[in-house]
DNA sequence: CTCTCCCT
């Protein structure tokens, strides 16, 4: 557009707003308008709004459908004009939904990209992800190979196996040389760039990656695609107020977008790790996150935005009305919602606002009234970002040590402050070393850092009280009680803790300061009682961030909900 | 006995 970043033409994402007053075009992520709606449910300062890559269907697009669409209704007649561009989305549901609207279609800069299936199941993916890596190796034509594995630790594994086995090739001089290299979302910024780097001359890259390699990450040379088929995909159960972390079958349109990413650059090869009837039973497309997630945000956005009827409210694909209905329960033991079901002043309003979760949210009210919010910023700033702590494969003692001078005995939440004051309080310039010996995550810390300002920064707008604590942790584990209270778990004989609200017996997370309490060894007592961030299930069902407590103020801080639990026989 | 990926 030949003008200068920020001025006619523009962006905006979370930390960086690059738009000033005469800004026309604006850039900005599903989720930066849904915090404009907000403040302006019928966007009226947008004449058309292009919402672009609608097939990712994530939770902000769904809900920013539901919400243009109402707009323009509420709008006089052509008022708003909307665009939804997508890759793979059924066009004919989407016309359905906005009436009146039309379909047209572009068609794709692809080069072709011939597609093999293997002719029998495969016992093992990783086994076959490799056999097949070595022989394009050792078969095909120059190109990179990009294979799509589930999780850190599956690279990690396969990509020694592969060095290993490439090394002990029969030699032959007119073979490339290999060069493996990982590639997934936690990987240090400095690794991760090595993926950008071509191919040195006379050598071959095979890139091992997550789902990161779909969509985010455009790897480039590649001329080989190896899918396993299967991807690590997360999946809320209202039931269990869990996230389910589980390695689950890829959709046809995953398949297809990873296919696709070995005919960016010329004509392309693609090898499934699975027989073509085995694709063919493969869902068409992979369920809207919307459908599989914790929806107390959600939820508490739309009665942020006028909606009353929740259950009601038009969605495109609309969520099982037991998950609302529990998000709704929640929100109202939080005091965010009205007997009625309106949002609550003040505590509904300011949990809107706020960039966390709802239970975070009240955790940061509560430590207003407790005298414990700039702790508790820190905190929920450090519960609001990926996992800090890291543990290479091969140095996995040395990492332990590292992280054990954080430690809390009162738990996670107290050794995540104990980072976080530690990571601020370095220089700039001495921060990533610092990270980088202690085994921590300096793009998480960053992040942490950054939220924390933010939130801060929210906490003033509202008029809440900034106070410190100092080194008594107590008003900050009883703000931590009145947020996340339906989160309370008891140690049982077993050793396992049964959630209060549920019933339901969890595992502490490994990962925990806690976790390590009460063994025969650690000369430490188990705690009797305890507040968690989230629960996980993997191979057992894990509660993470987890912080003792005091049972008795349970009934004291929140005395609403356990008269109820109680009464429920929790 | 452990953490796919986005994003406010």
């Amino acid at each position: 557009m030949g003008c200068k970043l920020g001025s006619q033409v523009g962006y905006c994402v979370r930390f960086d707003d690059r738009t000033g007053p005469d800004t026309r075009i604006k850039y900005m992520t599903d989720g930066m308008l849904l915090r404009e709606a907000l403040l302006d449910p019928l966007l009226q300062r947008y004449k058309v709004v292009i919402l672009d890559e609608a097939h990712e269907r994530t939770v902000a697009t769904d809900v920013l459908l539901g919400l243009l669409k109402a707009a323009a209704a509420g709008r006089p007649e052509g008022d708003l004009r909307l665009v939804v561009m997508s890759a793979t989305l059924d066009t004919q549901k989407l016309t359905a939904y906005f009436q009146g609207s039309q379909a047209a279609y572009i068609a794709g800069r692809q080069y072709p990209v011939q597609v093999m299936y293997t002719p029998a199941p495969e016992e093992s993916y990783v086994d076959a992800a490799i056999t097949t890596a070595l022989q394009i190796h050792c078969e095909e034509g120059p190109g990179d190979v990009l294979v799509f594995l589930t999780g850190q630790d599956e690279i990690e594994a396969c990509e020694r196996l592969l060095t290993d086995r490439a090394a002990s090739l029969p030699p032959d001089p007119a073979r490339l040389s290999l060069c493996v290299l990982p590639l997934y979302a936690a990987l240090p910024p400095e690794a991760q760039l090595r993926v950008f780097e071509r191919a040195a001359p006379g050598s071959r890259r095979v890139v091992l990656a997550t789902n990161i390699a779909e969509t985010s990450v455009t790897v480039p040379g590649v001329r080989f695609v190896v899918d396993s088929g299967m991807v690590k995909a997360r999946a809320y159960s209202p039931r269990l107020g869990a996230d389910c972390l589980q390695v689950v079958p890829v959709s046809q349109a995953q398949a297809r977008q990873r296919s696709g990413r070995a005919g960016r650059e010329g004509p392309g090869k693609a090898f499934r790790l699975y027989t073509e009837a085995a694709f063919a039973k493969l869902a068409p497309s992979t369920a809207p996150e919307i459908l599989r997630t914790n929806l107390s945000s959600v939820v508490l956005q739309l009665k942020a935005l006028g909606v009353r009827d929740v259950l009601g409210f038009d969605f495109l694909d609309p969520p099982p009305a037991p998950a609302l209905v529990r998000s709704l329960e929640l929100l109202l033991a939080l005091g965010a919602l009205t007997r009625e079901g309106d949002l609550a002043h003040p505590i509904g309003t300011s949990l809107a606002r706020l960039p966390v979760d709802p239970m975070f949210g009240r955790v940061l009210m509560a430590s207003a009234e407790l005298g414990c919010s700039e702790e508790a910023l820190a905190v929920i700033a450090m519960a609001s970002t990926d996992p800090v702590f890291q543990f290479p494969r091969e140095k996995r003692e040395e990492a332990a040590a590292a992280h054990a001078r954080f430690a809390s005995r009162e738990g996670d939440h107290l050794t995540a402050l104990a980072v976080f004051q530690r990571f601020v309080a370095q220089p700039r310039k001495q921060a990533a070393a610092w990270c980088r010996e202690g085994f921590l995550n300096a793009r998480s810390l960053a992040k942490a850092r950054d939220i924390h300002a933010q939130l801060r920064g929210h906490f003033q707008a509202l008029g809440l009280r900034l106070a410190s604590c100092g080194d008594d942790a107590t008003p900050l584990r009883q703000a931590l009680v009145m947020g996340l209270f339906s989160h309370a778990a008891r140690r049982q004989p077993g050793g396992t803790y049964r959630v209060l609200a549920t019933g339901q017996d969890v595992a502490l997370h490994p990962s925990s300061a806690l976790a390590r309490a009460g063994g025969a060894r650690s000369g430490v007592p188990a705690v009797d009682a305890v507040v968690f961030g989230e629960l996980v299930r993997t191979t057992r069902t894990y509660a993470r961030d987890v912080t003792a407590i005091d049972i008795n103020w349970l009934p004291q801080l929140v005395p609403n909900f356990f008269a109820r639990a109680a009464a429920a026989g929790g």
